[in-house]
RNA sequence: GGAGGGGUGGCAGAGUGGUCUAAUGCGGCGGUCUUGAAAACCGCUGUGGGUUCACGCCCACCGGGGGUUCGAAUCCCUCCCCCUCCGCCA
């Protein structure tokens, strides 16, 4: 969430940033700015009342141990009184402060200076190009067709199991979605300096608010229950990504600077319920319910935050890279970004069978907004607690990462050529034809 | 699922209604002494909020929330978490 004095001191800056996101936002802005003004006016009195409050039952306590009971009962008396008072205002105070932080929550993050103004996808400045589409001498198979015919996912028994939208890979399919989650985790610990962490896959609500999934996304999320408790509806949920449980590791911490940068890098699969998008819209694996995704994490020091942000980006670039696919990087724009980001970059591989580009990592600085939602500081070398930035990107996205890669690599005899840094870890140079 | 025991500062650990401004120890920081170090001794040592130009003053916080009371770490209710044992179980 956003820092409230940065509201108090600075209000039409926030708005004018807001107002870049085309949302609607800014006009938040006043109505927090009154809440908390309300708040802080009631509080001034309520505290000038529990200082005299304490003062008079301190008198008490000292009367009664000079066994002075009359004027003990009369101070009692006198005191009962503010206490009623100091009861209606702490009310007052709880309400207003409550009903200002649901509203703040709701406030997205403010883009960074450097972030492109625009409305929707088609303003996303292109950041770099790596690699061009493939020219193939004959006429590239989609991953679906390849899918069936090499029998790598079994579309078909997939939605029996659990309904359009799942996925049951098979044979090499299923060895090859295995290969490249260890690529992936290997990559990112041993070359990028990456910490493997293996997160629960159900987390708490409160996760879910700290990286601002909530209260925006709650109906895109599958919760849980547990047995047929149903009061116990609500308060876990399947993670939509690592990054909920991951960046949530060291809530309400207040973490060494020397312990800065922390890393994470954990596989996880992703849930998301995608409600309202009956049947996906997509045939086969690029929109699904379940995928399974590699994640990277970072906090870092404010100064840090966005150079650490350009070498996240070149360490979900470099899975790419060694898999021998063409990709583009694109910037998103103010009216395109997520909730929490102040600046994102998304990666999007090229899919010859699908003829465009697929979206398989998004790279985000949240800077404090995160950290300030889920209570994480650390300590600088002054002795001060501050709110560090907070990284996340895909590195990467694996169904569509499978996709591309399928699709890339097919061979004019029905094969799929498998490139050579991901060979040790299949077991093969090639799924056969 | 059943029975029991716990949750107090960075850590350990006292405190069962009013000098709690939370004892004491350890650790950490600073200082004295020393060629240097150790030891000893002395001082300091949490978080958030409000207010002030500032020094400062005030409020809250002993797992979370609520209650009783003039006054709660302490009494009551409730929730969460941890530990031990039993049962079930991959």
């Amino acid at each position: 969430m956003l820092d409230i004095k940065l509201l108090r001191e600075r209000p039409n800056f926030v708005k004018e940033r807001l107002a870049t996101r085309l949302a609607g936002d800014d006009a938040k802005v006043s109505e927090v700015l009154a809440l908390d003004e309300r708040r802080r006016t009631a509080l001034a009195e309520v505290e000038q009342l529990k200082a005299r409050r304490n003062a008079v039952s301190k008198e008490i306590g000292a009367l009664m141990g000079q066994k002075k009971t009359e004027e003990a009962e009369a101070k009692k008396a006198e005191t009962r009184a503010i206490g009623d008072r100091i009861s209606e205002l702490d009310k007052v105070v709880a309400e207003v402060e409550a009903g200002r932080d649901a509203l703040l929550a709701t406030i997205p993050n403010l883009p960074h200076a450097s972030v492109a103004l625009g409305k929707d996808a088609a303003d996303n400045p292109e950041i770099r190009v790596h690699g061009a589409k493939a020219d193939f001498g004959f006429k590239p198979l989609s991953h679906v067709d390849l899918c069936e015919k090499l029998k790598l996912v079994d579309f078909a028994r997939g939605a029996k199991l659990s309904g359009s939208g799942f996925l049951l890979y098979t044979g090499w399919g299923a060895r090859l979605e295995r290969a490249l989650i260890n690529f992936l985790i290997d990559l990112h610990t041993t070359e990028h300096g990456y910490r493997e962490v293996a997160p629960p896959y159900i987390v708490g609500e409160h996760c879910m608010y700290g990286v601002g999934q909530f209260p925006k996304f709650k109906d895109q999320a599958y919760a849980v229950q547990e047995g047929l408790d149903a009061s116990t509806m609500g308060k876990l949920y399947l993670l939509p990504t690592a990054e909920a449980p991951v960046a949530n590791i060291h809530r309400e911490e207040i973490l060494g600077a020397a312990q800065l940068p922390v890393c994470y890098v954990a596989y996880s699969p992703c849930f998301r319920a995608e409600a309202g998008a009956a049947g996906l819209g997509t045939r086969g694996m690029i929109r699904v319910h379940q995928f399974d995704k590699v994640e990277l994490i970072k906090v870092v020091t404010p100064e840090t935050g966005y150079e650490e942000l350009e070498k996240l980006v070149g360490n979900a670039e470099k899975v790419l890279q060694l898999l021998g696919l063409h990709y583009r990087v694109i910037n998103l724009c103010t009216g395109d970004m997520g909730f929490a980001s102040a600046k994102t970059y998304d990666i999007e591989v090229w899919a010859p069978g699908q003829g465009s580009y697929l979206e398989v990592s998004s790279c985000s600085n949240c800077e404090d907004y995160q950290s300030r939602r889920m209570n994480l500081r650390y300590k600088t070398e002054t002795g001060e607690n501050r709110f560090p930035h907070i990284l996340n990107g895909s590195g990467t996205a694996l169904a569509r990462l499978f996709v591309a890669l399928v699709e890339t690599h097919q061979q004019a005899d029905g094969s799929v050529l498998i490139p050579e840094p991901l060979r040790p870890y299949l077991r093969a140079d090639r799924i056969p034809a």
